[in-house]
DNA sequence: GTCTATACACCGATAGAC
DNA sequence: GTCTATCGGTGTATAGAC
């Protein structure tokens, strides 16, 4: 990729994770990167032209991340703690969530498209997290009550809710909440 | 509370569910009640005070809730899945979510003072959970792992989660995931 | 309390020169 | 790949008549 496509679209997830997709136009990033609207319209001619790269960026980003986290030898507590710690680091550089909790809030103002790539990058976070949950079970750390998928929902979606919280209210909540939310995967 | 205010009131709180608050506009308003921008201007000079008076409203009505729900002769277990079925009604009827995570989601768009007052709806929340978990204890219905307050907070920041999440995917995972976080407060 | 009319800023987007 | 210039549309907001 060029590099000033990829500097765009990563300038533009940092104002998703912000503002939100809608709350940021052609004028925020050119001011910002020092280069005019037109300009940017020449690497992305309408904004669902970046909304859509945007959120290819960040499924394969997110992918990398959990690729890196379950190559690690190290023990499905550990692998769940370093999850945790991804969104603690959005929170603690600057009043950031998750994107795409930040997408899913804008659900019906984006574009059936966006919409649709959206879902991707949950499934494949929530498939990152049922794989975390086999392999503490086998390793006879986590213990699950009811459905492991449900349990991987809960998860996925409680982390997200619980940033949105912490960033109006207090930063220092969200590793707390997270803390209580991986309790209930302790069998003892 | 005149009926006109009223009305714009509680039409602007269904379009913060379901858009946002910066995503519908004095226009959307003005076509959906018949009147022009400029009378609903007469009644909100702007928009911030609009946006304040909508906090205010949704401030009283959950509360309203709250009471109702603790003041019913049925035990902890109930008032939880009373509680539940609040959200459970907003997804149901068109793609809705907690107007309070819609806003928390723009907290760094809104003013000062709708932050300060989305905060002030998620501490009554959390009251209120925190209300039900401990009759809960007593009662020997509820087994609460670490601290009751962020339990609590857990509770209400995942159910917000998990709205959102439903939203974009599909609107029966609501209840499931719902079902699947109370699980963890059974003793047995 | 509602209207018409209007101001002004910003939005996404395009044409065309360099 | 970047620029200047400009368009039509929409956003919040106000003045003033009825």
């Amino acid at each position: 990729m060029e590099n000033r496509k990829k500097q765009i679209i990563e300038l533009s997830i940092e104002l998703v994770k912000k503002y939100g997709y809608d709350s940021f136009s052609y004028a925020t990033l050119s001011k910002e990167l020092g280069i005019t609207k037109a300009s940017i319209h020449h690497h992305f001619q309408r904004k669902d032209d970046l909304g859509l790269e945007l959120c290819s960026y960040i499924h394969a980003h997110m992918v990398k991340e959990f690729n890196s986290i379950l190559s690690k030898k190290n023990c499905a507590k550990e692998k769940m703690k370093d999850y945790l710690n991804l969104y603690a680091k959005m929170i603690e550089t600057g009043d950031k969530i998750c994107p795409i909790a930040s997408l899913q809030a804008e659900a019906n103002v984006i574009s059936k498209e966006m919409r649709e790539e959206v879902c991707l990058i949950d499934d494949a976070e929530n498939d990152f997290i049922e794989t975390v949950l086999n392999l503490g079970i086998k390793e006879n750390d986590f213990y699950i009550k009811g459905d492991i998928k449900l349990e991987a929902l809960l998860i996925t979606s409680a982390l997200k809710g619980a940033l949105q919280y912490s960033r109006i209210h207090d930063k220092n909540k969200y590793m707390l909440i997270a803390e209580q939310l991986t309790l209930r995967l302790q069998s003892f």
